[in-house]
Formats: C-alpha cells, structure tokens, sequence
DNA sequence: AACAATGTGTTAAACGTTTAACTAAAATTT
DNA sequence: AAATTTTAGTTAAACGTTTAACACATTGTT
C-alpha cells in the first residue's frame, strides 16, 4: 500500500495548458479526442501525465448537463434479488460509462417519491426504479425504467415473466408425482408483477384438477403462521401435501428445513420449488429445486432502454422468460 | 401514477430571482438558511413553488467543493456479507445527508485501483471500501475508510471481532458436546481479516486439546472439493466429525443440505455454526446457528469515521464484538 | 446630533469545464 | 497567383451555484 501526499489542490485544465503552452480549449479538445494536431497533443498529454490532472466531474456535468449518473431506486438490498439485480445492474451501467447513485427506499412510499424528485436535480440521466407506491409522481417520463413494477402506459417496465413462472413450477410439481400443492408466498401489500405467480400457478392447478392450498403472509410480519401452518398438517412425520412452491428461495430453504427437523422427508414425501435461482457462490447443485429469473438480462434491457432507446421506448412492456432448475429438493 | 410534463428546461436561481424581485445573492441566502429579511423570505420562498425550483447538485459540488457522495467499493453484491452492508451503508449516509455511489469491482484489483482514483476527481467526498489489492494507492489518506481490510497504518478500518468469532464458534462446539471438529472454509487468495476466523478457532482447539481438521476452497471455484470430503467421511449414515465450523452461513446451509440428503442427522448427531448472521426477512429462529456480526454498528462506525472525525481518526482500528446466534444446527 | 453597530440587500467574481465564434496559417483548387 | 477550403489553434461566453466585498437604511449609543 502506498499512500501520496495530498496536493494542496487538484489541478485544473488551467494547469494543463500553462505547463503545456497551449490554450484551454486545446486542452479541452484533447481530453475530448476532438481533433488536435499531433504536436499538442503531445505536450498536452505529456502534461497531464505530469501533473496528475483529472477532469473534474461535476464541472463537466455542469456545463454539458450530462451527468453519466443513474440513479438506483431500490426497497433494500437486504433481499438477495434486489442484491443481485443492482450488482447486475451497475456492471451493465459501468460497461457504458455510467455511475450508479444507490438509493434504498426501506419499502417507504415517501422515501420513493423524494428519489424520483431528485431526477430534476440535475443529479442523474435517468433513474432505474423498483418501487411500491402506486401513486408515484413521475416529473420526466422519458428517463426512468422500472423493473417488476408497472408505473403506467408510457414508463418502460422491464419483469420476467412471472405467470409463466407459476405455471412451470404447478407443472413440475405436477409431472414429479405430486397431487396435493401447496403455495407459500411471502408478500407486500401493494400488488404487483410477483402476484402473477400465483395466477400462473393457480391456473395449471385448476387446469389440472388438481387440488391447492395457498397461505400468505406479508413483508413486515413475520413468517410464524407459515411455520404454524406447517406444523398443523403434519403427523407421525406425514405430511399433508406432497408438492410445495415458495414466492422466494429464502422462504423455500427455511421451509426445508423446516420440515425436515421435524421429521419430514424431502424431497422423498414432499417436493419443494422455490422462486429466483440466486446463489451467492460456484454451485454445483442448488439445494431448492427453483425458477431462476433471468436477472443479467433483466438488467441489461433496463440499461438499454434508459439510455439507448428514444421516445418509441415509451410504453415498452418487456416480459423475459424464466426457466425451472432442478435441485435437491424434488426428484429429478 | 402521474406523469408531469417535461418543462423546457429547469428554472435556476435566476428565475427565482426574477420571479420574486429579488437578488441572486438572496435567493442563495434563503436556500441556504442564511438571515434574511422576513419579507424577501416570503417572496422568494412562494417563487420557488411556483417555479418548482430545485438546486442544481452539480454546480453546488462544483462551487463549493463539497459533494455530499461517498463513494462505496465493494467487490459484489451477490454475496449477502456485502450486500447488506452496503444496504447499512446507504442508511447511515442517508441519514447525514450523503448519497452513495456505488462501485463493483467484482474482486478485480485494477477496478478497486480505478475506484480509488477517482476521489481525486473532486466526484466524491471520501470511500468507504472493502478491497482485495493489498497494493493499492491511496492518493487522499484522510478520506478513505476501509472495512475488514487493513490498508496500511493511517487509513481507518473498521471490522468485526473474527478472532474472538472463530474462538466462540469452537467454544460453543465444544461446550455443545462436540470432540472432533471440521473447519470449512470458502477464502480469497488475499489473506485478510476473515483468516483470523480460523485462528482463534485453532487457538481454542489448541487449548483444549481438540481434535480438528480444515478443509479450504478458494473464492473462485467450486465447493466440489467440501463434498467430495464429506462424502469420503460419511459410512452407512454416521459422519466422522461432530461439529462443524463454516466460513458463512450460505456455506453452512449447503453443507447442512449435504448431510440430511446423505442420511446424516443434523443437529442430531453433527452440529453446524455458520457466519455472518444475516438474514432476509423477519425470522423466529435461524436455519443455522451462527456468529452474527455487528453488520448495522460497523456500518454506522464507518460512516462517522469518514464524515465526522479528523486526523485524529487516522490509523484507527476499530473493532467490533460478535456474538453467537443458537438456530436448528445446534441442540441449544 | 453625530457615530457606531446592526440588519438587509446587492454586485460581481469565482468554481472548472465546454463550445460557438473567430483568426491565422497551410493546403488545395482554379 | 489568387481564391477557396481545410486544419489548428485561440478567445470568451456560458453552465448554476456560492460568497466576499460592498452599500444603504435603520436602530441604538453617547
């Protein structure tokens, strides 16, 4: 480690051109790769090097009023899907050059509103948000993004396709033996692109014939009533259902646990499918059998759409697929 | 959901003079809570609801050399350890009136270099990073801090008690019954803060005269290695080790995994204690046991040490107590 | 009544860039 | 060789703030 002596002030383009012997703008012409000839360039360069200069970011946002900043509203960064998407999101922004202001909502509608009004700041080029307030004031609706959440006909939402993620789960389940099907969800209050889960879920099962059973809880409680829930139906080590899907890979893990502490075999009597496919680490099985969002590529087209796309992004409604992984706790 | 539409441009203090026929200067005052006159208070104030005005953040920064951003270099957010410290992060800077900038440098020694370059650019008001280059230039000592990672003798750094963490964990173990201990362990190629896990582990093995085994993967493959040697050690249901000390709790529940699905009783006949202690909604009890570290508090220490402490902050090592967390992977 | 002290507001110069408008010289065309 | 275009560089005015220096009333002190 190493550590320089704090100069009394950064150096300014100023700076530059006095060491080097040329005007401001030659210097500015050069910093820009706007065309020089080969010999400023050159002393230009050289004095750059020499002094250590660095162009001043807020300076150049002032006067260019592009600011290479998106800001990044998200609820929290305690749910690992909202972890995972802002590491996928801010290496898609940096691969463009742009900053990334972090911006955690705590699930607070006020909190929500306070961000969207920064855009106006001047502060960011757009905002990429994952929001819970319904009634959000949009001040500029051409540089925010959402992600899961549908704030309108004319701001661009980005999701997975959650119904289909119902669906494939019901599907599984079904095609691996299972006949009675449970549904735990944990869940906020307000409605949302998860909801459709269910529908999806739901749909198979009736579809199907086939009885289900769901229990919801919500966000801000805790998750004994699915504990309590649990332990209600099971007796000598049966349990009453043989096919379980959970709103999240969290929930399902605690779920497995679960049941198997309390005698329950898994994936031998029941079978679980949880929601996200998010490791945190080289896997080389999943312990919950899952549906994986495809979240680098949710991502990705939430950046393309903030910054490379015009007016004809307006109202775009990007559905990506997802897709079943098998794990330990199913037969497959 | 409201969309406004988008103004021509945005209204500047200028306009606001305008607006209230009063002088720049004054409207600078009353934005920033300097005396002013009643009356031209009244007036301006009304101008900036009516115009909508907001500050421009960048000529502000630029002016007065004050950014109110900090940014936070973290090598990923797909870890929960990082992700929920950035999540604490953001709250203690938020709460002082700071934005975060957030940086992923994906373990890369040249990004975390890049990272640090940038406070020169006058973009941030400090760092507050955990890196892996142990070679790394900091060209501003005073406003840089750093977590788990000691940066040299002036560079603040705040952590957790790993030491004491691993020493407890052995303990605990023991104090649980146990007599022949396993350390499992997911390490980066750069020792740090966290190896001291281990030492304080083998410290209290030591000292009792405990049997223990370690078994290491690095950061960057696959636990393959972990289960091949459970597996080798697994004879019809019985597990040579009968406690187990991992590196996280995400290791911990993939090995707890393992075990049940290879017929192995956990906490029955091996119990597990895990590390970090994080989790992501509101739980009755852990999955794992584990070491919790003071995620919130360490947060917070660093965010006043870069904000609100002088020199005398230099080269101080602060460090955390950690405490044990009984959940379904001990028999306490 | 003269003088300082206080309160209230203004003017104008920065901060470090970008960029339009311009000039001068060199290269190209006629 | 004159006229035109191209290239290379300069000057100076912005961008939207903050703030030091100043001016003018008003009030209080002797």
């Amino acid at each position: 480690m190493v550590i320089e002596m704090k100069p009394d002030s950064n150096p300014t383009m100023k700076d530059v051109a006095r060491e080097s012997g040329v005007s401001l703008a030659t210097v500015s012409k050069v910093i820009n790769g706007l065309p020089v000839g080969k010999n400023s360039r050159k002393l230009v360069e050289d004095a750059i090097k020499k002094l250590g200069y660095r162009v001043n970011t807020y300076a150049r946002a002032l006067k260019s009023n592009k600011t290479y900043t998106v800001a990044l509203v998200m609820p929290s960064l305690k749910h690992p899907f909202f972890a995972h998407l802002v590491d996928e999101l801010t290496a898609s922004l940096s691969q463009l050059g742009y900053r990334s202001l972090l911006m955690i909502t705590n699930y607070d509608t006020n909190a929500e509103q306070k961000c969207f009004s920064m855009v106006r700041n001047n502060s960011v080029d757009g905002i990429i948000a994952l929001t819970y307030n319904p009634d959000i004031v949009v001040e500029d609706s051409l540089s925010v993004v959402t992600i899961d959440r549908h704030l309108g006909k004319i701001i661009p939402c980005v999701s997975s396709d959650n119904f289909r993620g119902g669906e494939l789960a019901a599907e599984k389940l079904l095609e691996l033996g299972c006949r009675k099907l449970l549904f735990l969800r944990i869940s906020s209050r307000t409605p949302g692109e998860p909801d459709k889960r269910y529908s999806g879920f739901e749909n198979v099962c009736h579809i199907n014939g086939v009885d289900h059973k769901a229990v919801l809880v919500y966000d801000e409680e805790t998750e004994a009533p699915i504990y309590h829930f649990l332990k209600e139906h099971i007796r000598d080590g049966v349990f009453d259902y043989d096919g379980i899907f959970c709103n999240s890979d969290g929930l399902a893990c605690r779920v497995l646990n679960f049941l198997r502490i309390n005698g329950v075999d898994v994936p031998g009597q029941v079978q679980i499918i949880g929601y996200d496919g998010i490791v945190d680490h080289f896997e080389d099985r999943y312990v919950c059998s899952t549906i994986k969002q495809p979240l680098a590529q949710m991502a990705q087209t939430a950046v393309r759409f903030l910054l490379e796309s015009g007016e004809d992004a307006a109202g775009a409604n990007i559905c990506l697929p997802v897709r079943y992984i098998p794990g330990d706790t199913t037969r497959d």
